[in-house]
DNA sequence: GGGTAGTGTTCGTCAAGGCGAACAAATGAC
DNA sequence: GTCATTTGTTCGCCTTGACGAACACTACCC
């Protein structure tokens, strides 16, 4: 069968476009992110217009200097903030069992998604420094009721209520009563 | 200033073994995943011994060949079933507020994981045919009772616990108790 | 105006990666 | 046993990526 001639080019542009808009958004001049990196501008001047064919060691510079998942190299924009209420969203029901699964966020490709289970009291709101750009979370309250989101516009939420929200700004989780639980997925990639 | 010297090095040897892996995973010789990539054989074998520095395309060209994600090149093994109870893993503190994250899943690179609420009833458990291979479930159980895993050896899971399965083989969700409430993830890439 | 300190670009040089042939080592057919 | 065939390795040649200087350009200050 021999497929000899793979005709699949990386994609360079993807990559020039994510190193460009890392390197703003880490406000780092071309220069300044060549010397961190230890390459010549020339090289990431030619990469950034999407030219070349890079090694293996200059992208990994690169990744290290702009602090990302080398994974993170080929991806796509952004989302935003959005909210199902408990008793919202299209469900999947079984038809022999009792059973209804509700999607709640298809993974984009490429992203990567780690879990975690929290437990918060009232008290002091926790905020949280911006993560690497990119970078969004999901949220279902289990237990309790909690103002979640963007620092600037939180949601509140009530036991099973689920929102997404972009995490490369300031956000908080704020629990409004004892013994809140919820699962927090943190996806950036 | 200047952290000129990057003393960072890209991980070769995890890249060769990932190659190899998948290169022996697809009963492919070195000369004939070479012929199919379209690149010589000589530079993957220097490859699989971890020399060299490649280049995007050539590390591209393998990865189209082995039908491999690019991001999944510097990655682990494998996962199977691991329970962690309500009261266990190992906590992230915060400082200031009274707040804990429990991670509970880090995600493989390369791996796509939606989102899913489930609602179940006690009665008939809703047993799942197996998914596509290396497709792993992750449910977090938000109230009720359920018993949830592979279909052979299903585990009781209380709220707050979590359990995650390879989901490519028969598995269930039974309910125990009224209005039973679960986070589901599914891992599948 | 000239001078300076930034920006990101283009160019010539050199080292290094990729290629293909020649190689050794293991296996199978006869 | 010999002859094939395939395995993965090593080697010389050539292409090419990375380097660094020189470049054009802008902005700001004096």
């Amino acid at each position: 069968m021999a497929s000899a001639g793979n005709p699949s080019k990386p994609p360079l542009h993807s990559i020039a476009a994510t190193l460009r808009r890392g390197r703003q958004a880490a406000g780092l001049s071309l220069t300044e992110l060549a010397h961190r990196a230890g390459i010549a501008k020339s090289t990431l001047s030619q990469l950034e217009a999407g030219q070349g064919n890079p090694s293996l060691e200059t992208l990994w510079a690169l990744c290290t200097a702009l602090d990302l998942p080398f994974s993170r190299l080929l991806d796509p924009p952004r989302p935003r903030i959005q909210v199902i209420r408990a008793d919202q969203g299209q469900a999947v029901t079984s038809a022999w069992a009792d059973y209804r699964a509700t999607l709640l966020s298809a993974c984009p490709p490429g992203a990567r998604r780690d879990l975690y289970r929290v437990d918060a009291e009232p008290g002091t709101p926790r905020t949280s420094a911006p993560h690497t750009p990119g970078t969004v979370e999901h949220v279902l309250l289990t237990a309790g009721r909690a103002l979640v989101g963007p620092a600037d516009d939180p949601v509140e939420l009530n036991p099973g209520d689920y929102v997404t929200y972009p995490a490369d700004q300031p956000h908080v989780f704020e629990a409004r009563e004892p013994a809140t639980r919820a699962l927090l997925a943190s996806e950036y990639s």
